[in-house]
DNA sequence: AACTGTATGTGAACAGTTTCACAAACCAAA
DNA sequence: TTTGGTTTGTGAAACTGTTCACATACAGTT
């Protein structure tokens, strides 16, 4: 129960302003932002507009100034926002200005093409441990990976301070490999099971169902809504 | 430019009774409802009520008879909502009374991942052809799958009759490839390249970036936002 | 130092979504 | 057939998120 692992001292970090939750969508756009201004930042660019950064996104104008509003002044009126200044801005709003011990859960199709997915470590994230069921695959390595027991999960979690899980495994299994995250202390699951996760209400689950995905394009397609 | 390939003669579509633009998150939902349907025909469950719908998903029973209401009144007042009744309602209004016809292009760690999902075929999507530019892979077999030269790319696209495209490819190429796939008549694309894609209004796309599904995670973790 | 042009930051208006609350409808039992 | 218990379907209310529009502030120029 610990309170987070380490402490940064130099950082006041950047909080809402005011009391009032910060939408799930201006979280979203916030990462679109920062991803965006990476990538001005290579090209060289030194300084952009909110009507720049929207049109890049497609998005407004007015949505995006709002959106950096709730954390803070940024830019300069008449100019715009220093590009490589608002990036560590927002990476300091999102939790960008760390690295994250993450954990992979599931070492089939979806885990496996995770472990060695390299934008995550570009980006943050670096895989510490991978965890599978298997004997045949427990011990081998993948992808640079060791793949430990899955028996040991829950001191394995604890021992190396992993922040964040990714679970890769069935849904028939998932829930109760959730529960031993939980016991673990971890806060943050994204998952890949396509089924519903249940957890206390001090942890974040993030639910990514790749079918479901494709649905919400059929749905376009059959019912060919204008946008 | 052909209005859609195969027509359905027998099936007059469920539509939205009003004009109203029916929410993103109402369809997501739909989503959801339909995958625990399935698991409920599975447990052998006849009949459920918007309480247990809800609670099963951490909604509410309102939003939950709300969202059926934008398509039609499929209950039966005082007792609940047939199963399988109702997964079918909510099959044919998200397009999954029929099969998908689905190509994968670039093989690396996402793309081989999407390959050999299992899931895919389960929720009635074919993967037909496989795509990458690296000459030691085309022709090579991936998953039981021939990977193409991505130099044919529209022609097999056409031949194929491709209905959803998944884009599992760096970002660098990203947008060139995306045109080639329009070109070609596709109107749906699911990315995974962690950048914007630009299509025209009659195509669909939806962004998948998986760093940024862990950086919504880090700002839960770095805020601790009452959820 | 004053002026011009431009882009921010933000209350207020608007639009969209969710929740509420209840009449209507149905099942089952007597 | 009537009654009691339950759950739907839905307008209206409440809430949340987006867009508007403009005062404010700054950069650059003269």
């Amino acid at each position: 129960m610990g309170e987070s692992g380490q402490q940064s001292a130099s950082i006041e970090r950047l909080k809402p302003q005011d009391k009032r939750r910060i939408s799930d969508s201006t979280i979203h756009r916030l990462s679109l932002y920062h991803r965006l201004l990476g990538e001005l930042e290579s090209d060289g660019t030194k300084t952009v507009s909110s009507k720049q950064l929207a049109e890049l996104q497609r998005l407004t104008p007015a949505q995006v100034r709002k959106d950096l509003s709730f954390f803070g002044a940024f830019g300069t009126r008449g100019l715009g926002y220093s590009v490589s200044d608002l990036r560590k801005k927002i990476a300091e709003i999102i939790g960008l200005d760390r690295r994250w011990n993450v954990a992979v859960i599931g070492v089939g199709n979806i885990g496996s093409a995770l472990i060695g997915f390299k934008e995550f470590p570009n980006r943050g994230f670096d895989v510490k441990l991978v965890f599978d069921n298997d004997q045949r695959k427990i011990g081998s390595n993948h992808k640079g990976m060791r793949v430990s027991d899955i028996r040991n999960l829950k001191e394995d979690l604890k021992a190396n301070q992993i922040d964040l899980v990714i679970l890769a495994v069935p849904s028939s299994p998932a829930q109760k490999i959730v529960d031993e995250v939980v016991a673990a202390g971890v806060k943050a699951i994204l998952s890949f099971a396509p089924t519903h996760i249940d957890v206390p209400p001090d942890v974040y689950v993030r639910s990514e169902d790749m079918s479901m995905e494709l649905e919400y394009l059929t749905y376009a397609l059959v019912n060919n809504p204008g946008k």
